[in-house]
DNA sequence: GCCTTTCTGGGACTGAGTCTCAAGTGGTAC
DNA sequence: GTACCACTTGAGACTCAGTCCCAGAAAGGC
């Protein structure tokens, strides 16, 4: 917690500056229409800076300060919350904790991941929600290994919450993702819809 | 149904040859060792020939003629029984159905899935069992419009399902990976794992 | 001020993916 | 069989992502 230092000041900057003037040439122009080059000269770097910073094209939509915010939530939820409820509770006060600034940039790469597929995937791939990341966190909560199967499955059922929160905003452009994403998590606590539904006419 | 045709034939056999040749060479080399040029060359076409029946470099890994079947099962099963029952069974059946050689070629797909990050991000993607896919079909078996709520949270834990399927087998390889699905799927007819178990120590 | 460490810019290189055009091959009608 | 049409292929040029290397600039410690 020191004094960072004008080297290390200047790297968050640049890393900020990437990332800014990235998101708002992919919104105007598009993912594609816009190169690396576009992006570098656009923060005034040069295109070997920009690859310095973050590996791939893909990765500058990813840079994230929102998802730590989630697991620090869902570690102070009390115990003795039932898992479910605690999660969603955590995602719930995490959002709502969030500034302004921050929930816009959050919307346009909310967006990018809902319109641009790959970033959706890679997304996905990496984010809080991932199923081992998932498993992990749970694993500690409830003081099983991150490779009981029960842990595991437990997960895999979350990260599929978020793919149907995702696929809901994605019918229904403009409804808000997070509380849908809780609002999910909500309907699961009475059990898997439609599970003893009959199939047929 | 009616005769091919020489041309249609010769096209379907460029196509399965350069699959064949790719995942060998996937499996051989590595995947990002094997240039597209390998790929034309072993199959004696152009490179210009490869990205006509191929867009991507992955998507040769993609070509998949098994999910049609698993489709095909779970509309086969006798009306009446509860959905989350009749998916379980119409994978189980439809995997016992496949040939050696497609059984196979379907794990060399599983191992690459597994082992490069992007070929899995886009077979998820694609796949029978993306949230959408799973929606449309389950919407049509169960008499609800598609955007239903409930429809699409089902499909949503089907498609996490599978996701905690593969991470199992990711952890203990060697498993196989349908039945470990079957299992999973059959794990949720109890609703979902540890949803009540308090968090904390 | 000087020396070391770290960061940047420039340029060369590989490979994916797109496009265009000319030549080859299957289908078909006579 | 042959002549014509539609479709498919191969070749080459081009753009851009991503990697590598090296020389010079800037920051930190003394």
């Amino acid at each position: 917690m020191t004094d960072p230092g004008l080297r290390e000041r200047k790297k968050q900057r640049t890393r900020a500056d990437l990332q800014r003037h990235a998101l708002r040439l992919f919104r105007d122009r598009g993912f594609a229409a816009t190169t690396v080059d576009d992006i570098a000269a656009a923060a005034e770097v040069s295109r070997s800076t920009f690859f310095r910073y973050f590996p791939t094209k893909e990765d500058v939509v990813l840079l994230d300060d929102v998802d730590p915010l989630y697991e620090a939530a869902f570690r102070a939820v009390p115990a003795g919350t039932p898992l479910l409820e605690a999660l969603r509770r955590s995602m719930h006060t995490a959002f709502a904790s969030l500034s302004d600034e921050k929930r816009a940039l959050e919307e346009v790469r909310m967006d990018l991941a809902r319109s641009i597929p790959e970033i959706g995937a890679v997304l996905r791939e990496r984010n809080t929600f991932g199923v081992d990341h998932v498993a992990t966190l749970v694993a500690e909560a409830v003081g099983r290994p991150a490779t009981d199967e029960d842990v595991v499955v437990f997960a895999g059922v979350v990260s599929g919450a978020r793919l149907a929160a995702q696929e809901l905003v994605r019918r229904d452009p403009g409804r808000p993702y997070i509380e849908t994403f809780v609002h999910v998590l909500g309907m699961l606590a009475d059990g898997v819809p439609l599970a003893e539904v009959p199939v047929g006419t």
